[in-house]
RNA sequence: AGCGGGAUGGGAUAGCCAGGAGAUUCCGGCGGGCUCAUAACCCGCAGACCGGUGGUUCAAAUCCACCUCCCGCUACCA
């Protein structure tokens, strides 16, 4: 089992829990069910995103990602994350096994050298991968990094198609030179990969988005880079010296290297990485249908669904010339939402880990809210205030309440288990309980993991009721209890994956020997001890003024961040990976005042009225554009602007505007404009009056 | 723009692949009951024409076509 390394540039947030929460939950739900299995990840050390934020800060790449590194390896396990390894790109195994499968890569004839337009400042002789590089979009014109327009039109950019390229480094106009770059010839894989990804197993994204590309054309990918942070390429024929391998070459092999490592530690005896990932290559036998038997193993990987091609085509692609075994399920899931708007840590939209841990709460709730929030490929949405009321109503009232009402009376009046069989009845909801656990586990479906502890608990909670054991005698109460008391103890064996914590705190109440995370749900239904000690309350009800506090902190802090970015350019909802880039883009220019002046004749040539939005609706088939009537007092005018990625249409009637009601007329995708809309900025921050001037007013 | 995923009572969510009884469950609302338990739990009621339009069929949330909106990917962002 692993799951998608945590790039090392940044604080831990909820969207890193999701995947890796869900992971463990995987991990703990086969041991469960009786599986030898090996969980593990590593943070992902390279890349032009930390040689960036090194640069800024004077330090060295090394050093900063280290720094992240040591922080996550310490935070996830203060989440219950129990990697049997947690290791990084940078280390000696990995280091090691990439090198080793790029070789593999070359010698069996998949690599091809290509000549690259790379841009090179020019003061410091330094090549420049696209990251650095800014310019002007040839598609839009707006100002855009060198692999994406991030601000503009969203295109992304091919090497040496950006106008204008600027170091981001030094701000000095870069050059263009070729360079040579080793590319892998994917085209070489394409009839394995339609294979793979027809029994490839896991979430519907991840078996059917990489199709477009497997069953089209697959291009040559670039592997390797002109940077000093990363892993030489292995240059035994010389020339490439000054390459390094692409990170998305090095990053998923740290799975192997990370398993590697947990077997080297446990032994191979207790843990065969080989038997796993299979012999790997061999150079002796080139071909790679002749190598040793695959591994036995059934690898799946767990990612964020926007690193499902590389773990679809580009991963199994390597693997597979390399002679290593391919994963048997790819399970991508989908984004957290915070407030129901795309997390951004820049903007300061997000949930920190240690924000948290800071405020008290046991690791066990927010393993549960991420866990059971929504199916694992939809994106789910956290808010302080539901965080509140699932734990209270779901933990709290159900399942915590089930298990301690039950205990409770049973250690009361019985000092324990009572001695009476189990009925029928409650013998097949546990069994149940137990298949909806296996079929979560099956459909790779976390949630339902989740849910068949909570649901037994509410089929308990109706049990108790419905028998009301304090009403009955003491012989009769007592085949009730018995049953509780069965319930409680399969509840927390089937619980334990998602709330660890608090399956063994329950666990040593029960007075049950060994420890919950090593009991298989065969316990489900076998006999608690006859005595066992009182129970405590489970879970700790969650205060409503705590989380309307940290709800009102989160709000602020967003807010803060609105004003402090206002001239950052950056649009629309971002995602946490995008986001992750924003540590690289330098502050948005202002751009210079224009130095020749106009007449006032010439100023008075534009008339600018103020107008009202009537209504608004997008243009159809533009991204951006939105038809607009303008009532300008004297006239209602159709506009279009391009305003739809930046503005809720919705919201758009109503609002008063500057319209530039001589501007020539125009016809965008078909719609004829009559006139312009004044907005400031990227954001297009409408312009509009502050008191109360009449419809048509004249603007001078 | 192309491709993939999603849209189901006020909110959340299951069902869709393998079409068929009153569309699941949770929260919230309303009414009642109970008291072992962290004042919670149990029972009952109301509430959705299943994003839209059209089609296939005896029968469509489910299959097909087109469309709208949200998210992701589009190979040099990680």
């Amino acid at each position: 089992m692993t799951c998608g390394l945590p790039y090392a540039n940044g604080d831990l947030h909820v969207g890193h829990l999701r995947s890796i929460v869900a992971g463990d939950v995987f991990t703990r739900a086969l041991r469960s069910v009786g599986q030898e299995t090996a969980f593990v990840c590593g943070s992902d050390m390279h890349g032009a995103p930390i040689a960036v934020e090194a640069e800024q800060e004077g330090r060295s790449p090394r050093e900063v990602a280290l720094e992240y590194h040591e922080t996550y390896a310490e935070q996830f396990p203060q989440f219950g994350v129990e990697f049997d390894n947690y290791g990084h790109t940078d280390e000696p195994e990995n280091v090691e096994l990439t090198r080793e499968v790029v070789r593999a890569l070359r010698a069996e004839g998949h690599l091809v050298e290509k000549e690259v337009k790379v841009a090179y400042d020019p003061t410091t002789e330094q090549p420049l991968p696209d990251r650095f590089v800014e310019g002007t979009c040839p598609y839009c014109g707006e100002r855009a990094r060198g692999d994406e327009c991030d601000e503009g039109c969203g295109r992304h950019l091919e090497p040496g198609e950006i106008e204008d390229p600027v170091s981001v480094a030094t701000g000095e106009p870069a050059e263009y030179r070729l360079r040579e770059h080793e590319f892998f010839r994917l085209a070489d894989l394409q009839e394995y990969l339609q294979a793979f990804i027809d029994r490839l197993e896991g979430t519907a994204n991840a078996r059917k988005q990489p199709r477009e590309w497997i069953f089209g054309d697959l291009e040559d990918w670039c592997i390797t880079r002109d940077m000093d942070w990363g892993i030489d390429y292995p240059d035994e024929d010389g020339g490439h010296e000054d390459l390094v391998l692409y990170v998305w070459v090095d990053a998923p092999v740290e799975y192997i290297a990370s398993t590697k490592q947990y077997s080297e530690r446990v032994g191979a005896e207790a843990y065969d990485w080989r038997a796993v990932w299979g012999e790997g290559p061999d150079p002796e036998l080139p071909s790679g249908e002749e190598r040793g038997p695959p591994g036995r193993g059934d690898i799946v990987h767990v990612i964020g669904k926007d690193i499902i091609q590389h773990h679809t085509v580009f991963w199994p692609a390597m693997l597979r010339a390399a002679g290593y075994d391919e994963p048997r399920a790819v399970v991508a899931c989908g984004w957290v939402t915070v407030d129901g708007e795309g997390l951004s840590t820049s903007r300061g939209r997000a949930v920190w880990a240690e924000e948290y841990l800071e405020a008290g709460f046991e690791p066990d709730l927010l393993r549960y809210y991420l866990t059971t929030a929504g199916g694992f490929q939809d994106d789910v949405d956290f808010s302080w205030e539901r965080f509140r009321q699932r734990v209270n109503d779901e933990l709290v009232d159900d399942l915590g309440n089930f298990l301690y009402r039950s205990l409770l009376f049973a250690h009361r009046n019985y000092g324990g288990t009572p001695e009476a069989d189990v009925s029928e009845d409650v013998r097949a909801a546990v069994r149940d309980a137990v298949e909806q656990f296996r079929d979560g586990l099956d459909g790779y479906e976390v949630r339902e993991v989740g849910d068949a502890a909570v649901d037994l608990a509410r089929f308990g909670n109706a049990y108790i009721q419905n028998n009301e054991p304090w009403n009955l005698d003491d012989d009769a109460a007592a085949r009730v209890i018995r049953d509780c008391v069965q319930i409680a103890k399969a509840v927390t064996v089937l619980a334990e994956p998602v709330i660890p914590d608090t399956a063994e705190r329950v666990w040593e109440t029960l007075d049950e020997p060994g420890s919950v995370h090593d009991a298989t749900v065969d316990a489900a239904l076998e006999t608690p001890p006859a005595e066992f000690h009182e129970p405590a309350e489970p879970f700790e009800p969650v205060d409503e003024d705590h989380v309307a506090d940290l709800a009102a902190r989160l709000e602020e802090r967003v807010a803060e961040s609105d004003t402090d970015t206002e001239t950052d350019g950056a649009t629309g909802a971002e995602s946490e990976t995008e986001d992750m880039a924003d540590t690289a883009d330098t502050d948005a220019d202002v751009e210079p005042l224009t130095q020749e002046r106009i007449s006032h004749e010439m100023f008075q040539e534009l008339d600018m009225r103020v107008g009202r939005i009537e209504s608004a609706e997008p243009v159809e088939g533009a991204d951006e554009l939105v038809r607009l009537e303008v009532d300008v007092g004297v006239d209602r005018r159709q506009v279009v602007a391009g305003l739809q990625q930046l503005h809720d249409v919705d919201d758009l009637p109503g609002t008063r505007v500057v319209v530039l009601v001589n501007l020539e007329k125009a016809e965008l995708f078909g719609v004829e404009s009559n006139g312009m809309v004044l907005a400031a900025g990227e954001e297009a921050d409408l312009l509009t009056t502050h008191d109360d001037a009449a419809l048509g007013g004249r603007v001078r």
